[in-house]
DNA sequence: GATCCACGGGAATACACGGATG
DNA sequence: CATCCGTGTATTCCCGTGGATC
């Protein structure tokens, strides 16, 4: 901890206690700087990039490990801070004026979550590499592909792009997106983060980098480090962190929720030390299985803000699809109609936010419907949102 | 005028069951 | 008995429209 956070805290600390000083460094999908206890897995991912600091683009690579291992957070802030190293692009336009540095090879962290177009593909791209604004609408897909051409052309090193989860979607997705990567885009070297062993992950790689799950005491390392950033001192003693860490598996992400909703937890009942039943009542909160809450703060707002409403509602009250559309819809929480709010259940249902659960004891005529179960921490997902 | 996307609406298909039919 | 059919519901799939922007 650096001595500015340390007096910040004392500071706080002068006129009233309260266990929770940061929510932004407790919460679990945020922007980690430093990943605490992954200096050995950043020192081979560096090797396999090795090339970049002669100038030079580095094989295709393929990294892949269980969820919850950190990859996402080890590799966007390591891009973040590789892209610190690289010189802004001007515009298209300036390039023959600009100084390139001989080591000029750029750097893009794409989260495949947060594409669903070709187009949004292009744009995010081309908004990584420029200063200036790229319009989203009134533009050709194809238009946009011809001005991306000429800024990585003008690069000179080229680029090298990290596309993380990227078989968090269905085959054909994938496909089309290693046609971008052959086509259109080169020179481009390639990192893609995915959770699939190398041998069904349909991206043609040169190489592949496993990063293995947390061991337990590192993870509990990083809950401390957390808890010491967020948190009042003592907050949280080490053989609570343990708990969670062997309560979550080993996953970081969940373990990080846990820490999340308990301190929330226990912040609310005006206490100063997290307890074991702040962690029970955390942990009765994520579902098993439970997808990233990233993934669900990823979605658009209209899909979260049925979400809200959903979390809300009395299980009891909503048996079917139909009936839990109906209540979503009479909420004031979403203004869509019940057709729009019903595709989008059945869309989250797709991906996994949600899951459909066949009614058991079903008697009547027809097709026995569904009722949702959430695969996500409910209680943390409303704190998260409300913050934003 | 051209572009993309979100939304709304609904058609098409899948599934389950009971009863009729061969 | 096996299969088909009709009915009712669930689920998936598709497409037109309109807003916003260039």
């Amino acid at each position: 901890m650096d001595i500015d956070a340390r007096i910040r805290r004392r500071w706080r600390q002068g006129h009233q206690p309260q266990l929770i000083q940061d929510y932004e460094a407790l919460s679990p999908v945020a922007h980690i700087d430093e990943p605490a206890g992954r200096g050995l897995v950043i020192e081979r991912l560096l090797d396999h990039l090795e090339p970049v600091f002669d100038g030079k683009l580095p094989p295709d690579v393929y990294v892949y490990g269980p969820p919850g291992a950190g990859k996402s957070a080890i590799v966007a802030a390591l891009f973040a801070h590789l892209e610190q190293f690289s010189p802004k692009a001007q515009s298209v336009i300036h390039t023959s004026t600009r100084v390139t540095s001989p080591t000029a090879v750029r750097f893009l962290y794409l989260d495949r979550r947060q594409v669903t177009s070709t187009f949004e593909f292009y744009h995010r791209l081309l908004d990584g590499l420029l200063e200036e604004t790229v319009p989203e609408q009134g533009i050709s897909t194809a238009e946009l592909r011809s001005r991306l051409q000429d800024v990585i052309a003008g690069t000179r090193r080229g680029i090298v792009l990290a596309i993380d989860h990227v078989d968090n979607r269905n085959e054909a997705d994938t496909i089309a997106l290693q046609e971008v990567l052959d086509g259109p885009l080169a020179p481009v070297s390639w990192l893609a983060v995915g959770r699939s062993a190398p041998a069904k992950q349909p991206l043609s790689a040169e190489a592949t980098l496993e990063i293995d799950a947390y061991q337990r005491q590192t993870l509990v390392d990083v809950l401390m480090t957390r808890a010491s950033k967020g948190l009042t001192q003592q907050a949280l003693d080490h053989e609570l962190a343990h708990s969670i860490a062997i309560q979550t598996g080993g996953n970081a992400h969940h373990a990080l929720t846990v820490l999340f909703v308990a301190a929330d937890r226990a912040h609310r009942a005006g206490r100063t030390r997290v307890t074991e039943a702040d962690i029970t009542a955390a942990v009765a909160d994520l579902p098993e299985p439970a997808v990233s809450l990233a993934r669900v703060l990823a979605l658009p707002a209209n899909k979260q803000a049925v979400l809200q409403a959903l979390i809300e509602l009395d299980a009891t009250e909503c048996p079917t699809v139909t009936a839990t559309t109906d209540r979503i819809s009479a909420s004031d929480v979403v203004d869509l109609s019940p057709e729009t709010v019903r595709r989008f259940l059945y869309e989250m249902a797709e991906i996994g936010i949600v899951e459909r659960v066949r009614a058991e004891n079903h008697d009547g005529p027809g097709r026995p419907p569904s009722r949702l179960e959430l695969r996500f921490a409910p209680t943390a997902f409303r704190r998260l949102s409300e913050t934003v």
